[in-house]
DNA sequence: TAGATTGTTAATCGATTAACAATC
DNA sequence: TAGATTGTTAATCGATTAACAATC
């Protein structure tokens, strides 16, 4: 029933490469052909494939239009879910806007802060709300899924609240490690271990 | 020889938890107290510390002074790498500020962009220099990392520039997946796919 | 000593890769 | 048909978890 999260991650690229591909009008494409878009290997596109139940044709391949709605109806089981994101500072603002508009079962509705200056007005676009509102606005506009990136100092504070408000899904930015109840998933990324992880391989490159 | 990759991650972590500790003069940790630190298992710090060699005491369990050399002495081999940050856009910057005076051996020491209004100056505190002399730059200032942080319009073409000016290490932020040699370390995050991974996974809560 | 902790081997789990039959 | 491609099973690889002896 629950796909492998390697899986989702890489159907959540083909989807985008394929989008570009059918605005230019390819009709179908092949398992090695999808494979070197992303960079990987024929098998694995396969294997996916198989893994979501979709099959292609053995002269074609795979039909482009029905593949994308096929992993449309997988990552965002045609539903429109809302997100909100918290903590507008440098980071928070560059993701607002890296992230908006890119899945229109995604929607950004809302932001939040601790700063008077930002309350109340728009942010990217977005309105943006105080956190201590958080509750009350997760709840009416029906939002489960945060954004984190406040700083690491509020990190654990913020993601309580955002769970008490009900809160189901959370990718956390900040370096702070989460945990979080069995009811909530959560994502973290952190970008110092990323750096860092980078700079340990780099060392026995030549 | 060379660490896991999962491993590496964290050993990341651990360090940074353990320096916070290390200010409050705790002396010792044990392998149940450092894992709940990060939120795994006891078992998988020991197998960590296993990996890397190094022991602990039955009763005290590890000295974290010198557990922070040990990690320092594998994730930046004692020696500085330096870093250059490519794409001065609003993911660029927050970047530069986020990761900037983390860690004393990786040090970002340069800016690129192809914005004659940025080249020239400093951002973030930071000197920004043209793209175009890139290849110069980053020989002349023995720079070995790049964080690429362009549009996504620009990342093959600008991976291209950095590769050939010799960059042995890679953390792409762009969501194009890159290709590159064997003699250079290639590191990606895509934070779309992390939020569309989200939306994934939150549909199965509850 | 008894209890708690480390270090390590064995078992399991999850993901990737290899191999190949089926078929258009 | 011959060649290329898909779909799927088996084999392998890598990482985590379980189990437990050693020991302070």
């Amino acid at each position: 029933m629950v796909l492998p999260e390697k899986t989702i991650e890489r159907l959540s690229k083909y989807r985008r490469v394929l989008i570009t591909l059918k605005y230019d009008q390819k009709g179908y494409i092949y398992s090695h052909e999808l494979a070197n878009l992303i960079h990987i290997t024929p098998e694995q596109v396969r294997r996916d494939m198989m893994l979501i139940g979709y099959s292609g044709t053995l002269r074609r391949g795979y039909e482009v239009n029905q593949l994308i709605e096929k992993i449309n109806s997988i990552i965002d089981g045609n539903t429109v879910q809302n997100v909100a994101l918290v903590g507008i500072g440098n980071l928070g603002r560059a993701m607002l806007n890296y992230l908006q508009n890119k899945n229109r079962y995604l929607k950004i509705i809302a932001c939040f802060d601790n700063d008077q200056n930002k309350i109340g007005k728009m942010c990217c676009g977005i309105p943006c709300y105080s956190i201590n509102d958080a509750s009350t606005h997760i709840k009416e506009l029906k939002i489960n899924i945060a954004i984190l990136t406040v700083p690491t100092t509020a990190a654990i504070e913020v993601s309580e609240i955002l769970i008490k408000a009900g809160i189901k899904g959370i990718l956390n930015f900040t370096t702070i490690p989460l945990k979080v109840p069995s009811n909530v998933y959560l994502e973290e990324y952190d970008m110092i271990t990323s750096l860092e992880k980078v700079a340990y391989f780099t060392q026995f490159i030549k």
